[in-house]
DNA sequence: TTGGAAACTTAACAGCGTTAAGTATATTTG
DNA sequence: CAAATATACTTAACGCTGTTAAGTTTCCAA
């Protein structure tokens, strides 16, 4: 029998048109402007027949914030190239900035709003993959910097939180605007960023080249 | 004439019934309940009565949200009875956490939530005076640690930033749950954030004690 | 061809922030 | 004191939101 084959084909389709039509509300419009009303006059349905599909709204954002983690490691992909882990750590700071600067959106959707993080729970397998993932990459680096006596030991764990806590604090500080009125002057925000993060790591420096 | 004064001295009353109406809300029923509509139930007006009082609903947040400021002060009181910079930078940071992961909602308003930064456009006097107050008391501490040669020299403006977006970074993982499912196992978030923040300032030491 | 399942829509609920227009209630003026 | 004006407040509505229940159409198999 071809035609449940055909069906559930069909089906998958429909999936992915309410996620472009989602993804491009997002991108052209902003997250403010993604409700399951405009996405359903996108695909020329009814806004009801989009739950159909998807339990909730939730479901949906959690399948865009996982496209976020998708773009996210196109500025992460030369990384993996650098030997030395110091050098990488530092690296991964940087485009992690970077990326959150170029994609407040998608920043907000991935490692702000509870709505992606409210879809895992009442799933079935409710691990946060693409986190888990990301953080994974970190802890590996910061284990080889301890292995090779590049960095201050310490908890890797630890460690970890506090490197993600760094970036993600100056990324979020940022796109929620605490930084307009606060950072002084003539100093861009970025630019501050990047001599916080180089101070930081600087000071993690276990060779004592401290300046 | 002592009239216009009495009657000046009315409408600030109901400006404070507005207001207590909208942190009784907020504090026994959450930030997704204060609402124009329950504000205004709650002190017996009609909606629409709220907005003769408040420009707009982002106007009594900002007012909400500074209240958050005045209920940090009482967390970090005792700071400044610290002498040692180095000791009040490290206590600093464990209170911002405590005090955020304690009130997760107020702390929500404070540094996540733009609705405050909106009032503050659209304000005559558009300075964000709470937050450039409390990193000036951040810059101050740092500055003091530099001068007494505790601490790897940088640019005290970077290293604010770095130092705040740590602490941040912390709070707003956690309380926007990035930590639940990614955490492992047996330690506790709050345990780690500290044990990171030890770290981090361990390393910052100058005087070379790295564990 | 008919029965039933699957796909989709209509209508509605209960809420939201906000505005325009209308009604009482005071206060000031003639 | 009465009329005019200014102040305070309300009613009704607009245009949204996510979501559910019930009804309708479409499709496929017996």
């Amino acid at each position: 029998m071809g035609i449940p084959e055909r069906k559930e084909k069909q089906k998958l389709e429909i999936r992915k048109a309410i996620l472009d039509a989602s993804m491009k509300l997002f991108v052209e419009q902003g997250f403010e402007n993604v409700s399951m009303r405009k996405i359903a006059d996108l695909i020329e349905y009814s806004p009801t027949t989009v739950y159909l599909y998807f339990k909730d709204k939730n479901e949906i954002l959690y399948n865009l914030h996982e496209m976020g983690f998708q773009k996210m490691a196109e500025y992460t992909t030369e990384l993996w190239t650098i030997k030395n882990p110091l050098v990488r750590l530092h690296k991964m700071g940087e485009y992690y900035i970077r990326f959150g600067l170029e994609n407040p959106a998608f920043y907000d959707l991935m490692f702000i709003l509870q709505a992606p993080m409210e879809a895992l729970q009442g799933m079935e397998n409710c691990e946060w993959k693409s986190g888990d993932q990301a953080l994974g990459k970190l802890k590996e680096t910061l284990q080889e910097c301890v292995d090779k006596n590049l960095i201050v030991k310490g908890d890797v764990d630890a460690m970890a939180i506090a490197m993600w806590s760094l970036v993600h604090g100056m990324v979020s500080l940022a796109i929620r605007n605490r930084f307009d009125k606060v950072v002084t002057g003539n100093q861009e925000a970025a630019v501050l960023m990047n001599k916080g993060l180089t101070w930081y790591l600087n000071a993690l420096d276990a060779s004592g080249n401290k300046t």
